[in-house]
DNA sequence: CAACATACCTACCGGTAGGTATGTATGTCA
DNA sequence: TGACATACATACCTACCGGTAGGTATGTTG
C-alpha cells in the first residue's frame, strides 16, 4: 500500500515547491526569487528542497517544462483547437484573461512566460530553449488558426497570417507589460480593447468606414 | 580656471558611472548589475562610486533620468515634431531601430526601458513613479500625433487615436520582446514588419482588399 | 524483524552583495 | 602659503546567497 500519509508524499511535496516557486518567480523574478524563501514557504528546509531540486535553475526549468508550459497551452491554445471562428475566440481568450488578471490583482506582475523570457533568455541557454519554443508553438498556433480562417472566410485573405499571428503575441506581450509597468488597470484595459480593435481589422467583413471606438 | 585636468572632472566622472551603469544594467537588470563591476569598468574604486550615488537604488533612479528618458525622447518622440504623416513617420522610425538594433546586435537585451519597466515597477515605487511618466509621455506624444494625422486626413477618421496609440507602443514593447526572448533576428524582423502593416491599416487610403505580405 | 531506501532536518560553508568609516591626494580661494 | 572642500582610495562590515555534509525519521520490502 502506498500513499496512505498525506505528509511524506514525494510528488505531493514536489508539486507543491513547484507551485511556490512558480509565485515567488513571478512575483520577484527569477534571480530575485531566493530558494531560502521558497523552501519556508513549502514549509520545506533548504536541504529537503535540494533533495528534489539539483540547483535552483533546475527547480526553474521544473517551473517552466511542468507548471507555466501547460498552463499557456491550457489557457491560450487549447479555446482554439474546433474553433471555426479564431478571430472571434483570440478575442474572447484575451478578454477574458484581462479581466481575470485585472480582477485578481494579479496583472501587476504581468506575464509569468513573458516576465521569465525577458529575464533569463539573454542569460541562460536551458530557460531560453524552452521559452522560445513555447513562443513558437504560440504564434504557430495562432498562424495555423488564421490559415483556418481565411479558409472558411471569416478572415479577409489579404491577411498574412504568420505576421498577424506574431504581431498578436507581440501585442499580448506588450498589453501584460503595460499592466505591469503602469500597475494601472485602466491603462492595460486600454491596450486590451486596442488590440480587439485590431483582430476586428482581420475578419473578412471589416469595412475601413465601419464605428470606432 | 576649471576643467584643466581631465582625471578629477566631477561631471565627466558621474556621466561616465552612469554610461557605464546603464550599459551594466541593460545586460544584466538592474538587480543582476553589481555595483562593484560597475565601478570597476568606470575605472573607480567602490567607495568613490557611492561619493557620487547615495545608493544603488539612487545611480539606477540617475540612468532613467539622465540617460533612459532622453534616449527616448530623442530616438521616437522628437521624430514626430513637425511630421505632417505621423504613420509615415512612426513605420520609418520603427523599422530604422529594429534595422539598427539586429545591426549592432543589441536587440538580445530588448529596449532599456522595457527591461527596467518590467523587472523594477512592482518592487520599487520610484522606478515604477519614473517609467510610467517616460511611458506615459510616449503613449500621449503618438496619440497626438494621430489626432493630427486625421485632421490633414492622413488617418482614417474611423481610428481612435487613444487606442492606436495604446496599441502601438504595447506593439513595440513586443516586437523588442519578441527579439529578446527568441535571440533570433528573424523572429523580431518578423514582429517589425508585423506591425508596420497595422500601421498602413490606419491609413485613411486603406483598402482591407489590398496587398498582403 | 531486519535491511534498505527515501524524505527531510540541522548546521554550516565559501562567496558576493551593497554599503560604510576613514584616510589621502588634489584643486580652489582668501 | 595655508585652510578647506572635493575627489577618490583602502579596508572592512553585515547580510544573504546558493549549496552541501552528515545525520535522523519514516516508510517499504523480503
Amino acid at each position: 500500500m502506498k500513499l496512505l500519509s498525506k505528509s511524506r508524499d514525494a510528488e505531493a511535496t514536489r508539486r507543491k515547491v513547484i507551485e511556490t516557486a512558480f509565485g515567488e518567480i513571478y512575483r520577484n523574478g527569477f534571480q530575485g526569487a531566493s530558494v531560502n524563501t521558497i523552501a519556508e514557504e513549502t514549509g520545506l528546509t533548504k536541504g529537503a528542497l535540494f533533495h528534489y531540486f539539483a540547483s535552483k535553475q533546475a527547480l526553474g526549468y521544473a517551473v517552466v517544462d511542468e507548471y507555466i508550459g501547460p498552463l499557456l497551452l491550457q489557457r491560450w491554445l487549447d479555446p482554439l483547437r474546433d474553433s471555426d471562428d479564431p478571430i472571434r475566440t483570440i478575442r474572447k481568450t484575451c478578454k477574458r484573461y484581462v479581466k481575470e488578471d485585472i480582477a485578481s490583482g494579479h496583472f501587476v506582475f504581468g506575464c509569468p512566460l513573458n516576465n521569465l523570457a525577458q529575464e533569463m533568455s539573454p542569460l541562460d541557454k536551458e530557460f531560453h530553449k524552452r521559452l522560445n519554443t513555447l513562443y513558437d508553438t504560440w504564434r504557430s498556433a495562432y498562424a495555423e488558426a488564421i490559415r483556418n480562417g481565411i479558409k472558411n472566410r471569416t478572415v479577409r485573405d489579404t491577411v498574412s497570417p504568420k505576421s498577424a499571428a506574431a504581431l498578436i503575441v507581440a501585442a499580448q506581450m506588450g498589453i501584460w507589460g503595460t499592466g505591469k509597468s503602469s500597475q494601472d488597470a485602466e491603462r492595460m484595459q486600454q491596450a486590451g480593447d486596442a488590440l480587439c480593435d485590431y483582430l476586428d481589422t482581420l475578419r473578412a467583413s471589416f469595412k475601413p468606414t465601419g464605428a470606432k471606438r
